[in-house]
DNA sequence: TCTCCAGTTTGCGACAATGCAAAGATCCGG
DNA sequence: CCGGATCTTTGCATTGTCGCAAACTGGAGA
């Protein structure tokens, strides 16, 4: 059995505004795993037999395309859902979802998401309210990638990684996990060579510090004037 | 008072198994209206006092860049809900919407939505599950734009138009709202000017049939391979 | 410690797509 | 039915980004 806390969950905004009762509902329901650095935790088309919780790293949601090519659609992070079909009305996972560290999740079957949701409405809100936030976040990628050229989209695309996932070192804001050229030319619909000199010519500038899958931002402002220039 | 009657809304998906006694609860808290082509249905960033049924028409989702660029996010066609804020807890409308024809919606006001939901929650599971819908396909839009070219977009753009909103005439499937190669540059993150030498090139060959803010789809299957070319 | 491999950098030629410019076509309102 | 506004087409020069190729580098495992 898992030794795990209701208060494991009290934070996370998934379960905003949730009773302790409520939390160890939730928690009774589910079980938890680990997931290794590079394991799938699904596949895309696989049956949705689960949605999860990370409780601890980063997954990676990735999309292939008929020849081959990979971009990615997410990132998601320490405290979010994924996997989420039933709440979208579909049965099976939309997309790849990949262990970009060493993972803890949480799963709960797909099945118990209708009990789940009339159990606890306030799940369902923040849930949906999720699915909205997705949906209208991946809206403006389409903007971005429908309207600016790809230094910008990298400057983006770093600017939020370390939004989102940066951690402080004495060097600047270090993206929190191992993250290749290759990753984000993924995330920006580019090829890991003009990411690599977009990089290594911001490195030298002294904005970033880059490293064998690391970056860290040091001069963030710098950045966002490359990625809002009028041209 | 509008004169409309539940069978205007028993075959349209948002309201599918739905009894006729709660179609005509739904009915009776709405109000009609009509909006004129190029007429904004609501603004980006305005309070979302209302969700829509588009119950004739089509009606473009604009998204405008900080440099004045249009972006087409999407097209509602007839029967489709917009505008649905609350849905996705939000209470500002994420992007604009103008009628691309003359139009005849349906309103329902927004603080009426929680009190819908809990009256019909096949309504409910409905939208949601027409929100999660609309995430996977921006998700595609996004894969689109990061991987193909630029011919591919536009071809599938327009096999898509042709597929959703395409009326049958004797030339072919012919997209049934005014619709210039602005437009068609606004869904794919081109210029007018490409998307024009695009069409005239394959007008001349006979798989389209372009007209002024006309397009008629002759052979599909030109198009498709177009969209699928290898290289 | 050495070796190998995955990841990164960089140069150079090629080209898809843009930007600019100007002419043509089509439709609508007066 | 005319005149102007809007939409479309097309030529040409330019360029951002890619594709290919080859060298380099850091780190993990033997």
């Amino acid at each position: 059995m898992s030794r795990l806390d209701a208060s494991l969950l009290a934070d996370l905004p998934p379960f905003s505004g949730m009773s302790r009762d409520a939390l160890d509902d939730m928690l009774a329901r589910a079980v938890s795993f680990r997931s290794a650095k590079d394991a799938y935790v699904f596949r895309e088309g696989e049956e949705a037999h689960s949605f999860f919780l990370l409780l601890d790293g980063y997954v990676r949601v990735v999309k292939v395309t008929p020849d081959g090519e990979q971009v990615i659609v997410r990132y998601i992070a320490t405290g979010e859902l994924l996997g989420i079909a039933k709440a979208i009305g579909r049965d099976s996972y939309p997309a790849n979802a990949v262990a970009a560290v060493d993972c803890v999740l949480l799963a709960w079957p797909s099945n118990a998401w209708d009990a789940i949701v009339a159990a606890h409405p306030g799940f369902a809100t923040n849930t949906y309210s999720m699915v909205g936030s997705r949906l209208v976040g991946t809206q403006d990628r389409v903007v971005e990638l429908a309207t600016e050229r790809v230094e910008q989209r990298v400057a983006n695309a770093i600017l939020s990684l370390a939004r989102e996932t940066g951690r402080k070192t004495d060097e600047g804001i270090l993206i929190d996990f191992p993250i290749s050229r290759q990753d984000i030319s993924e995330m920006t619909g580019t090829t890991l060579h003009t990411v690599s000199r977009l990089l290594s010519s911001w490195d030298s500038k002294g904005w970033i510090k880059g490293g064998r899958q690391k970056i860290t931002l040091v001069e963030g402002h710098r950045l966002m004037m490359v990625a809002s220039a009028r041209d």
